[in-house]
DNA sequence: CGCCACCCATGACATCTGTCATCCCCGGTT
DNA sequence: AACCGGGGATGACAGATGTCATGGGTGGCG
């Protein structure tokens, strides 16, 4: 329904054309490859791939398109992994609508269109200092598992799934895993 | 930016005139006092009032306005909650845009809409369970927070946090609180 | 009045979590 | 060859968490 509305929303500057519409991040190469298109507008959590995936493999395959990612979450892991897949903006729904019709239109003169302040919070974050396993531990651990079932799940032993869940928590600077998980979702970090 | 385009396609439809929109749930009234309206679309999680509590309000100060629900979560509590509140409709945004304009009217006809799938769901699940202390203990836990800070904040002692979560987790059937937590919000209990 | 639900608390107990020291293996770097 | 980061593991320990029995206070309801 968001879709839809914001296609609306678009369609009703003269200058701007909704030539397709998908629901999953799966369906967007296909859909970029069958229809001439200037720019694709891309959500980040989506069914099938997330939008940053999405927009890593159409810069890979169609390097001419241009790529604007829309999200409700401004967090500074998102712009940062945004920027890494080569997306030419960066958008947070809760900004007016007039700045989504404007960041299209300055993305294809070239420009780049990135929240100053977002910019400013991803570099002072730093990088992800978070390994493979300690985010896949933590990520695991968010729906309230226990290092039994954690272990099990992820081929470990119970005193390994202990050790990342020690590790991610000092990283984040938490105090428990539930906190942990908090702030690095809060970060964009998983 | 949601709203905005919403609007968009609202004002798409021949029949349908936006007369107001306010970002807040505590505007909601004074916006519908100061305008003729026929019916309010409200989002649930809004700052300042949710969509829920702005509901009742307006069912209480203005009973003659009709009340639609839109929201991302069809969570069976929210459900339950906005039919308490007197709303109209219940909406869910994944739904397509179409049901959007056509709930409105039906609404106008003087036609309850509710998803028939959610209202099941509402149905099975049954009441809310949790008492107000417990479900106020779990919600502040939910950021991750210690007992001991838990019981800080709501002015409790330690063992009696311990209680509360113990009785949520149960009514849950969760197997610690970060479980209690994900199952009480998945049903609106929160 | 008795019953019950809810609120609040204590103490005891078993288990789960978080931390730390220590070890092994592997693949890069220097 | 020496070193380091990452993955994986063990054992020990303190503290946090979850459970249970038990008690007291309040207010509504039959």
């Amino acid at each position: 329904m968001v879709r839809e509305a914001l296609a609306a929303l678009l369609g009703l500057e003269g200058d701007i054309d909704v030539v397709a519409q998908v629901a999953r991040g799966d369906e967007v190469l296909d859909a970029a490859r069958a229809t001439p298109v200037d720019v694709a507008l891309l959500d980040i959590e989506m069914p099938g791939l997330t939008g940053l995936e999405a927009a890593a493999l159409l810069r890979r395959e169609l390097p001419a398109l241009k790529v604007v990612i829309l999200t409700t979450f401004g967090r500074p892991g998102y712009l940062r992994r945004a920027m890494e897949s080569g997306a030419d903006a960066f958008l947070v729904k809760d900004a007016p609508a007039a700045r989504l019709a404007d960041a299209l239109r300055r993305v294809l003169r070239g420009e780049r269109v990135i929240d100053p302040t977002l910019a400013a919070a991803a570099l002072a974050d730093g990088a992800n200092p978070l390994t493979d396993r300690e985010r896949a531990v933590l990520t695991a651990s968010a729906d309230g598992s226990t290092n039994a079932e954690l272990a099990a799940r992820l081929h470990l032993s119970n005193g390994t799934v202990r050790n990342y869940l020690s590790t991610a928590i000092q990283k984040t600077g938490a105090r428990n895993r539930a906190e942990a998980v908090r702030i690095a979702r809060d970060k964009g970090w998983l």
